[in-house]
DNA sequence: GTCTATAAGTAGATAGAC
DNA sequence: GTCTATCTACTTATAGAC
């Protein structure tokens, strides 16, 4: 496509990701993508389009890889192993990958009106994967008694979510962080 | 202590909460209080002033009320039932009872420089406790064997607060959420 | 396509009356 | 203690040159 537009899409996520969607300037961005305030208005009618193109973009990129990991999986594989590839995916894409999809998580709660509304369908797909997973889960018999799915499904996104409010590479390995993520979230779900 | 002073606290947290640290407008804060917007500077110094000041009340207010749910738990309570105690209380007092717990949750990760320091002892003593209640129930020899206790804290602090994103009062109920909770808390820690 | 210059609007903060 | 009036700084967005 275009190299600056696309220039201009990295810089936004690389700063919404830091600075949160209020504390996000175009004029930042702007630097950040070695241009000019108002070269930025070529590209996009208005800071908000800007924004909210990156929100979506990054959701879906976040779904897209969530996606892919689950149907590269082995076939025939049991339905918690497909959930611990989910897991590792969505972690890989929101902390190693994505400005993009750590943009995402970190602002999706606190948008302006008319971004919330554009990210909706995004974001109703992405659920819809993981509620896939998980009614697999129950109808292969090894979800565990008693637990409501839609709330389960909430905790284990959000417990995945928040790791970029705190995760540092320096303190602990990614692998690890996945790892304990995986062991958390498999005996969570099922009863051995 | 001051009425108008508290009223002004309690306005920013209701703000605070809802539209994010960046979003929170002084005048937004002085009308919610029944003031024009100079007021806020006869109690307050600044507005980092007022939003450091609640942000640490917040958190403040969390320790306590998840302290107390600990201490008040009948005497010789297995560890893990401590746990579920805290999730409760966790969950009550951001979901149900105070506008400043949920927003330090929500706007923890993205604080301006000053204030984010101001923070740090209050949210140091809150992490104490869940780490002690951790490692009394790793001394019980409780704790599935491999997990990262450090990370597993963090996964299970993030899924509850990650709760404030979602949490629908007329979906589910918060007697539901926290029985959900307390369930994949303890499944996730306890090999039994 | 990207710039300089600038308009228009908004937010934090202060001055000083009451 | 709280107000009206105002200052200053900043941010989005536009105009128009190159």
């Amino acid at each position: 496509m275009n190299a600056t537009r696309e220039r201009i899409l990295a810089a936004t996520a690389h700063i919404l990701s830091r600075r949160g969607v209020a504390g996000t300037r175009l004029a930042d961005i702007a630097a950040h993508a070695d241009l000019r305030t108002p070269a930025v208005y070529y590209y996009f009618t208005s800071r908000n389009d800007l924004v909210a193109e990156v929100m979506r973009d990054g959701q879906r990129r976040v779904r897209e890889h969530v996606h892919n990991a689950i149907t590269s999986a082995p076939p025939e594989s049991p339905v918690i192993e497909l959930i611990e590839a989910a897991v590792e995916a969505h972690l890989r894409i929101e902390l190693e990958l994505s400005d993009f999809a750590s943009a995402v998580t970190r602002n999706a709660g606190q948008l302006p009106p008319g971004i919330a509304e554009s990210l909706h369908l995004e974001s109703a797909a992405y659920h819809a994967i993981w509620r896939n997973l998980l009614e697999a889960l129950a109808e292969s018999g090894q979800l565990r008694t008693g637990l409501d799915i839609g709330i389960a499904r909430m905790l284990i996104i959000g417990a995945l979510n928040w790791t970029a409010e705190w995760w540092n590479p320096e303190h602990d390995s990614l692998d690890t962080l996945i790892a304990t993520a995986q062991s958390i979230v498999r005996s969570s779900l099922t009863s051995s």
